[in-house]
DNA sequence: TCTGGGGTCCTAGGACCC
DNA sequence: TCTGGGGTCCTAGGACCC
């Protein structure tokens, strides 16, 4: 007993990562318990002829081939017999903040980093046993199933999470990184999407190994001097452990349409304009935040994305905070920079914030 | 695969300055 | 006016993520 306990000598430090399975789709057959067992897409409006994509699909429908992003219509193509459900955003903003403080009720730091996914911050010799606890206390607590992932560091308990799934705990880290990741494409990774991966190949880089042992200067020469060494460091499975409570501050707010039918007539199209600045002025007018620059978004027909933006002077920033109609009439004129005449089929405009 | 909506970060190129 | 070299800021586009 007078042996002083070496209290943490075993205990280190452990980053964990949850995510609500089928999160979405899983509160809605939570509020009716008679779409359970059965395919349920849940996107858009919830009508399949309009132009809108899959938010989520349940597991039943994922086995018909349907996946998020995939375009309603299709998704009705592959799975005729589904449910089709609107998108509820508030239903789903209040069920993620209750699964958010059963995290916080726990011994961890909770970083929130959407909806459905959170990573946590924890000193302790189990990261195992944790994971299992935080499974059951937001089985508990919201009926929802989550999968938890542990690594030494973010991005590796990330990837954990999808060996986890579902409703399960899968351990990354440095000892078994090799094992699990080498032979995978490279697009296994969190950060390189399918367009990185095309030029990736073009380098006869397609597996995580090889992106490991790929040269950096090559690297750098063909992504920059950022991403390059940066696609590298991923492969490796090096990542960031700070796990941080503050709450996250958005740098911009924004709000886009997708019309059913395409807009020609200038006047509507300045008119809709309008309408979608008045609403991110109602997003944002409560946190009276400093506007520095107003960009609008369009895309035409077929799908020819562009931006044009117009800064305010610091005169005019001070009469946005005040006057609403300020932020509409730079959207107006961000809009008049464009020369097209093409069909519009999508209208967005952004607000961006001062940095204070 | 006729392709939503809401965000973030990086890069390239031009403007501008010394 | 045949014309360096750097630094910084701004803008638009691209890529990625949930």
């Amino acid at each position: 007993m007078s042996e002083q306990e070496p209290a943490g000598v075993s205990e280190q430090d452990w980053v964990l990562h949850v995510d609500l399975d089928q999160f979405i789709a899983a509160v809605e057959i939570a509020r009716r318990p008679e779409l359970r067992g059965r395919p349920v897409v849940v996107g858009g409006a919830g009508d399949p002829t309009q132009r809108a994509v899959v938010a989520t699909a349940s597991y039943e429908a994922r086995e018909f081939g349907v996946h998020s992003g995939m375009p309603l219509r299709l998704a009705k193509k592959k799975c005729p017999d589904a449910v089709f459900l609107p998108s509820d955003a508030p239903a789903y903003e209040e069920v993620s903040a209750h699964v958010m403080d059963v995290l916080r009720e726990l011994p961890v730091v909770v970083e929130v980093i959407g909806w459905d996914e959170a990573f946590l911050g924890a000193r302790t010799d189990d990261p195992e046993a944790l994971a299992l606890a935080v499974r059951r206390a937001v089985k508990a607590e919201t009926g929802l199933e989550c999968s938890v992932g542990v690594g030494d560091n973010k991005l590796r308990a990330k990837l954990a999470t999808g060996f986890a799934k579902p409703a399960g705990v899968y351990r990354l880290t440095r000892e078994n990184w090799v094992e699990v990741m080498a032979g995978r494409p490279v697009t296994a990774l969190w950060g390189i999407g399918a367009r990185t991966a095309a030029k990736l190949a073009s380098l006869d880089v397609r597996t995580v190994e090889e992106l490991a042992r790929a040269d950096l200067d090559v690297l750098a020469a063909r992504f920059g001097p950022a991403m390059g060494p940066h696609f590298r460091q991923l492969a490796l499975g090096a990542g960031d452990t700070n796990v941080t409570a503050t709450p996250w501050v958005a740098k911009s707010r924004s709000r886009e349409t997708t019309f059913q039918h395409d807009l020609t007539d200038p006047e509507e199209i300045r008119e809709q304009v309008r309408l979608i600045a008045r609403r991110v002025v109602e997003d944002v007018r409560e946190e009276g935040r400093t506007v520095v620059r107003v960009v609008v978004k369009v895309r035409f027909v077929p799908f020819f994305t562009y931006t044009r933006g117009v800064s305010l002077d610091a005169e005019t920033m001070e009469a946005a905070t005040l006057e609403t109609e300020v932020i509409e009439d730079a959207a107006v004129a961000a809009l008049a920079r464009f020369e097209d005449t093409r069909a519009v089929r999508l209208l967005g405009v952004r607000v961006e914030f001062s940095g204070e």
